[in-house]
DNA sequence: GCAACCTAGTTTAATAATGCAACTAATGGA
DNA sequence: TCCATTAGTTGCATTATTAAACTAGGTTGC
């Protein structure tokens, strides 16, 4: 296999996105991440990644900024990969993947849990788009703008 | 290089989304889709991968609901692709996808566009999880349930 | 202190995935 | 009919992935 197209310098944010974190297994790194795992070890044993793989993903990972390594937090002379902001900004992504499946997947009974609301424990909301004056959007109500002008403002401010 | 792992039988929605898009360029052949591209030239054009992959692509993708094929609108005797409702079900991961780029790309300059509102030419509005009360949630503010009890009751449903 | 075990990788080998580029067959238009 | 276009198909070489063994440092219990 020749080497993979790179997105990194593509002008859409979604390829973007696509060439940080599209890699198999790394949104899935991500996901264990938000669920509280440190350890190499225990990402790979929950994951079943080959641990050539994960070594690889965890440093492309914490190179561009999502994930950071600190000391272990047992005090032992090990360390752990923590989330940065960048990388709990991966949340929504990850929300509207799970919900995709939930609305579309073919055998729904197969999925195992339920995103609920830690406080209540009731199902949350489907994500949804808003106009700034809040309407609900969907994909025929939006359209892409060049960025430009917008550009231009930030310069100036 | 063997097979890589697949998420098909995942428990979890999330994986079970990757297993399904997750594949290089797939998200990127139904971004798209959603701004009109039929065409299997047009896809392969602006695009730039390589026809034997995109006509993988593709037809993984028809096999998998997210595309179907019709006749040309031109009348001619080729196929086009169309995203049927789960296809389109996959713009809120897109537009989460390009929210993430724009809050945390290192070089942001290099987007080219913004997302807007059709009618009105605004930016819309990122992404946000609510509870059903409309409480917005964050990351730490949900967990996960087993889905058994909610399964039960659509059984008797 | 030492042996056994655990942790976090590293290395090797085999196979799938990817891109390139040429080729093929069907379709469209002059 | 001929040439150009379209939608693939094919063959090849390189990268990506998995499985499993290995390595070195750290931890634990005796």
């Amino acid at each position: 296999m020749v080497k993979r197209t790179s997105f990194e310098g593509d002008a859409c944010p979604i390829a973007r996105s696509l060439d940080a974190i599209g890699d198999w297994w790394s949104m899935l790194i991500i996901r264990e991440a938000l669920l509280g795992v440190r350890r190499f070890g225990e990402f790979q044993k929950r994951l079943g990644l080959a641990k050539n793989i994960l070594t690889v993903r965890l440093r492309a990972l914490v190179d561009q900024g999502i994930l950071e390594t600190a000391p272990a937090s047992d005090g032992s002379a090990y360390q752990e990969y923590l989330l940065t902001p960048k990388g709990r900004g991966v949340f929504p992504i990850l929300v509207a993947l799970r919900q995709w499946s939930e609305e579309f997947d073919d055998r729904p009974d197969e999925i195992a849990t339920i995103l609920v609301d830690r406080e209540k424990g009731k199902p949350v909301r489907k994500l949804e788009l808003h106009a700034q004056d809040g309407r609900l959007l969907s994909a025929a109500d939006i359209t892409l703008k060049p960025r430009t002008a917008k550009a231009g403002k930030r310069i100036t401010a």
